[in-house]
DNA sequence: AAACACAGTCCGACAATAGCGAACAAAGAA
DNA sequence: TTCTTTGTTCGCTATTGTCGGACTGTGTTT
């Protein structure tokens, strides 16, 4: 919120590099400077500086650039730096093995949440969700599950901000009401359920991590085709996951 | 090579960055300015409209800073969009269930062999590859597969530069003559072999991934203990590399 | 073939602005 | 307390990033 001067040519350098984010494609430098409405030669030298580095590619046959492998490296980085990841994951891998579903860690940011490790089991197959991809939160286990053990004052603000909540599944809560009574809920049961309310078909099972303060960070979840889970197994999950939530916990 | 102008706030943006991904911890804005030189506030200008952007964070504890989960995003994003990553998967993953080993994607940047995807086997342990790390070609199955099959002009210039080539394990190729020779008879088999030439104990084994136009632009290797490798297994491991690795370039 | 259009790249001049030093605030350490 | 050191802000100045326009090469159209 402060009002501190930020450099602009590094946040148009940065603004060049989330573009090929989105369009997912080769890009020319002209293309580049008319979505960033930037003169050519600006952006050249730009795209320059970042090629140069190896943040950008320049293709010979067309001359046109795509992001570098540079950038593998840092996001490789973000996770081989992060102690959440490096404790987490081989409990992760245990519940892999154990339900064979594909095993999410996420955070929160800005209201967010980002998925910072990903595990697929066998089962897994029709979702594309990735790592460092950000979804909403009122409507994923995960998401609810930061929600409900945050401080009051920060989830207070954050709902204020996603509403209205849009429908994304057949039980998407879309009433906040509704969704502050599920996170209290939540925070009886020590577990959060996404029954089909982000993506039709798909079941989510999350649960919570601490640091040694007892602040939730993180959350972990299962995620899995809800035809092939029953209620009992639901229940299992619950049970399972909790523990190793809690065992991770334990190390941090 | 040209002499085009860089523009440097970015490059020092780029530099804090790559810093981080070095020293891997957290990092305080007179830290960063001192390894940088730069003065303590040009550093900050830099840093918080990094972190604003959300390529790093600060610690609200000790308002030291890290890298930003956007980097994460980033990253994924360079798989995603790479269609090399994406042919290719599906055929890694079943070399890893045949075999149980750890499969990596690999090219050349810079004289150097980046990974670009890698899927563990069950017996991987002890290797600590990441994606987007870069290792030396002479010494590595799959960077003498991209020597060998690239352009001669190129690998007699990248030659040059890896002198004097380094003692990294008991069976390293030390001499520029010899290796020449080690990669004439990678283009006559078809099939690159790092045997304890890299780390102490590991094999690899690697063949060459083509385009349409027939280049060799990658490489794929099966990577596991020495010891848990017959000489008859190089020989079925070899042979299934090879196919794998031409129905992979039939799709490119 | 020649003309054309449109790429990426380079250059010079101007003015915006990044960078510096110094001052400030806040948090620990002595 | 006082001292030290941190992150942060502020204003001036000269640096340097920006722009328009020129250049070059490639591919297409006529």
């Amino acid at each position: 919120m402060s009002e501190s001067r930020i450099i602009q040519s590094v946040a148009r350098a940065l603004n060049i590099l989330e573009l090929f984010e989105r369009t997912s494609m080769e890009l020319s430098v002209t293309e580049i400077a008319n979505q960033l409405d930037l003169s050519k030669s600006t952006a050249f030298g730009l795209i320059n500086t970042l090629a140069r580095k190896g943040y950008l590619e320049q293709n010979p046959r067309d001359s046109r650039y795509s992001l570098g492998l540079k950038l593998l490296r840092l996001g490789g980085a973000v996770q081989r730096h992060s102690i959440l990841v490096n404790r987490a994951k081989p409990y992760m891998e245990k519940l892999v093995q154990e339900f064979s579903e594909t095993v999410h860690l996420t955070v929160e940011r800005n209201g967010m949440v980002v998925y910072i490790e990903k595990i697929e089991g066998e089962k897994a197959i029709f979702m594309q969700s990735a790592i460092g991809a950000e979804n909403p939160m009122y409507c994923t286990a995960v998401g609810k599950c930061l929600l409900a053990f945050m401080p009051e004052s920060k989830s207070e603000r954050l709902l204020k901000k996603m509403e209205p909540l849009q429908r994304r599944g057949p039980n998407t809560i879309t009433d906040i009401a509704e969704l502050q009574k599920e996170l209290q809920t939540i925070r009886e049961r020590g577990i959060s359920i996404d029954d089909e309310e982000h993506v039709p078909g798909l079941m989510c099972i999350a649960a919570p991590l601490r640091n040694h303060d007892g602040e939730v960070v993180a959350a972990i979840s299962i995620s899995g085709a809800k035809a092939g889970i029953s209620s009992k197994m639901v229940g299992h999950i619950s049970e399972r996951i909790t523990t190793v939530a809690q065992q991770i916990s334990a190390t941090m």
